[in-house]
DNA sequence: CATACTGTATTGCACTCCGATACAGGTGCA
DNA sequence: TGCACCTGTATCGGAGTGCAATACAGTATG
């Protein structure tokens, strides 16, 4: 980190329409993304690399807003409740969400286990909405919550649907841990998969991203042929021997994907 | 609407610290709550009190970090998918959230009905978290979606741990409306409500929001008594007998409510 | 074919945001 | 006890940034 580039860039050099203030601030709501309590003016200052009393007045702004508040303990700051009307706009006025509604449903009543909306951001894949079975834990079934794209059934189908070159990119960029101990992190194997899903139009994850969970996945396109999201069905190893597992819901989640993509 | 009152204030009068630039961007990020399809530039200043070069250049850095995107057809812009990560944000680091995580799971594993957790604001009960149990429309399920404070359950019982005052201040600024034919828009009406949570410790409200719904409701309050939150539980009248919802389940919500307010 | 709407681009002026600095209150280490 | 350092809050002059007006290209709609 001793290069002499900025480390933040309020702008991009030259863009006379960005609006620095704003970028600002944006930056400080993400600050909170690698948070794991309050964080107070110093902190944000730090975090985004403007100067305390410009975050001080930010935070102050977005305060009044409500868009951020006082951690209970008066020490540090918090996103705050009106994050949530964003969402529920986001989510109600998204056209792929809104054409998602009704074959998730229907999914998820013939299938009866967890049924998946999880939306391509690059690295990860962001669940947008999620219906549940039986056992959850519970943040895991927070909308918002992201994972891997190269570790999920999800990831793996959407990436079957992009060009070789860019999905040498996704992997090249990637982070890659092991989430368990089966996690693949080894690139030759994930294009493995990735092979596979173009040959059987979806993808079988086995214990990725939870011991004793099995997912498939099918990714959804726009009409330009791109992959946007993906349609994943979870359920228990305990409960499904993996070849039936396949059998009866891969049918059923690549029409629900159809359905969708329109 | 002939006062010479600006419609909008940019800030309070002498508010030194507030940010003007954002809090036109976060109004512009709030008009979308009255819409219901993609909104143009032009609609965007309409709706904001901004010119249309103000929403231009909020609209393009907005944009470029991800919080709105062009619509599919070219015409008009939307929130995006960086709002999610806001969303995942607030909900993990929120400390009545945490806390609820547990006694939320447990109560839907004993109850086995829809379980909900929604946040006290003002006129609105806003939903955090939802745990669905069969049949579910697709919308109502969202996180962020909110209800009328005065006609659901959670809301009585909130109410009830306010001063009269207050319930009086809230009744009498809430735009009422009837969402069923059995929906309460009388505000005495509304009051025995209240008495009746304040005996019982927690309300009951029959299709209030849906026909054919039956939901009980206790509060949840902050360590100074004040009501923040309220725990919903749904169910359908067609498989319940009032009292015997209510029998059932009213120890089961109240304990949960407990463990959470600590 | 004209009109009215899209989104995009440019420019000079003034006001708004900028960052340094100071202050009051609490916590913790010596 | 007291000093050092952390909270969040408040003030202020200067300069840079966001302001609004205006023009432009493309596309529906009458």
């Amino acid at each position: 980190m001793s290069s002499a580039a900025p480390e933040f860039a309020d702008e991009l050099p030259d863009d006379p329409l960005f609006v620095q203030a704003l970028g600002r601030a944006m930056r400080v709501m993400e600050a909170f993304q690698k948070a794991e309590r309050p964080l107070s003016l110093a902190e944000i200052a730090a975090a985004t690399g403007i100067t305390r009393s410009a975050a001080q007045r930010i935070v102050h702004t977005l305060r009044k807003l409500g868009y951020l508040r006082m951690a209970p303990d008066g020490r540090g700051f918090l996103p705050d409740l009106a994050v949530l009307n964003l969402t529920y706009d986001y989510l109600r006025l998204n056209p792929l969400i809104r054409r998602a509604s009704a074959p998730l449903l229907e999914l998820r009543r013939t299938v009866r286990e967890r049924v998946d909306l999880s939306l391509f951001d690059g690295q990860r894949m962001v669940y947008a909405s999620r219906l549940q079975s039986k056992r959850e834990m519970f943040f895991a079934t927070l909308v918002g919550h992201s994972v891997p794209t190269y570790c999920t059934s999800g990831g793996w189908a959407v990436m079957a649907m992009l060009p070789d070159d860019e999905v040498d990119q996704l992997l090249a960029a990637a982070d890659m841990r092991a989430l368990t101990p089966r996690t693949l992190t080894d690139p030759d194997a994930i294009r493995a998969q990735i092979a596979l899903v173009r040959q059987n139009g979806h993808a079988l994850a086995f214990e990725q991203i939870l011991m004793g969970e099995i997912a498939l996945g099918v990714a959804i396109a726009d009409p330009a042929g791109r992959p946007v999201a993906a349609i994943h069905v979870a359920a228990s190893l305990a409960e499904w021997e993996p070849e039936e597992f396949r059998r009866r819901i891969a049918p059923l989640a690549a029409e629900a994907a159809l359905a969708i993509s329109r």
